[in-house]
DNA sequence: CCCATTTGACCATA
DNA sequence: TATGGTCAAATGGG
């Protein structure tokens, strides 16, 4: 798989329209795509094979990522809501600057663009299941993005590994004293010569039982269909299962009005950018 | 000054 | 005893 990773800005800076006039600050929005990313990258490697063979643990994983990427898109809705209800004056102004016609082709070159972002994360943000159950309760993968997982987390070390050219690290969460969560997990960069370059194994250990990741919720639907422009060629094309965010249970969804919360989101998400103006810094994340 | 990271020391286990 | 996981003091950035 040929990697396409390119790095949102890092300052928060300003972009203009294609009229080169009305300014706002996307960084607030651009950090939460970023999790959308990681989130998306996660739930990928972990529905997929959870078709063949889903394991409590992985549930359990499956409903947390849910939670926490619902919470991501929330916040990316609000944040664009709230900037862009400071510029829908200057829009409807510039709209009515432009005829019909242009307005149509700058949206269809806008959607085309949003389209593509979405497809382009899909793609380049594949997590693949490498091992399990090393110490009993624990789950590792590989991922070129180790360190966008939902949750947050505070390095506590930092070890040399026999036979490996990478150091390991080692983090635990960031609530592990104010709530006593154990959750653990440690990252080290895969060897090049092995595998692909800049890939890392991230291994998982416990649960979380911090605030952010508990409390009720509804059972997620994991929708496994998937279009297929972002999907390998090996997916399970049309099946649902609703996973239970305490149980851990699943079982194949009957209803045909139950969709994915978070591809509703998702599809809000898209709306709010669509007035992102085309040369903005967020579309240079990927190559289109 | 606070907090996260770094890093050497310590400890557990095979 | 070698290896890897954790602790905690030192360090540095905001």
């Amino acid at each position: 798989m040929k990697l396409h990773t390119r790095y949102l800005p890092q300052s928060s800076s300003t972009c203009a329209d294609e009229f080169g006039r009305f300014a706002c600050d996307h960084q607030p929005a651009i950090n939460e795509i970023v999790k959308v990313q990681s989130l998306v990258a996660q739930l990928r490697a972990i529905v997929l094979p959870a078709c063949e063979m889903m394991a409590d643990l992985r549930s359990e994983l499956v409903s947390e990522l849910f939670g926490t990427l619902q919470d991501c898109t929330s916040k990316v809705i609000s944040e664009l809501q709230t900037q862009y209800s400071a510029h829908l004056i200057d829009v409807d102004r510039r709209r009515l600057a432009m005829n019909i016609s242009d307005c149509k082709k700058v949206c269809a070159k806008k959607k085309s663009r949003i389209n593509s972002f979405f497809i382009n994360l899909m793609n380049t943000s594949s997590w693949e299941k490498c091992s399990s159950s090393r110490y009993g309760d624990s789950t590792s993968y590989m991922t070129p993005i180790p360190h966008y997982d939902g949750h947050q987390w505070r390095k506590y070390g930092q070890k040399n590994i026999k036979n490996s050219k990478h150091q390991r690290s080692y983090y635990r969460c960031t609530y592990k004293q104010e709530q006593n969560c154990m959750a653990t997990k440690t990252v080290q960069q895969q060897e090049h010569n092995t595998t692909e370059p800049g890939m890392y194994t991230v291994a998982y250990y416990g649960h979380h039982i911090c605030k952010a990741n508990t409390g009720p919720a509804p059972p997620h639907v994991i929708e496994t269909s998937t279009p297929q422009s972002a999907m390998s060629s090996d997916s399970i094309i049309g099946s649902q299962e609703i996973v239970s965010p305490h149980t851990g249970s699943h079982k194949i969804l009957e209803n045909e009005h139950a969709t994915l919360q978070w591809t509703e989101d998702m599809q809000g998400l898209l709306e709010k950018i669509a007035d992102v103006p085309l040369d903005s810094d967020i579309w240079e994340m990927y190559q289109f």
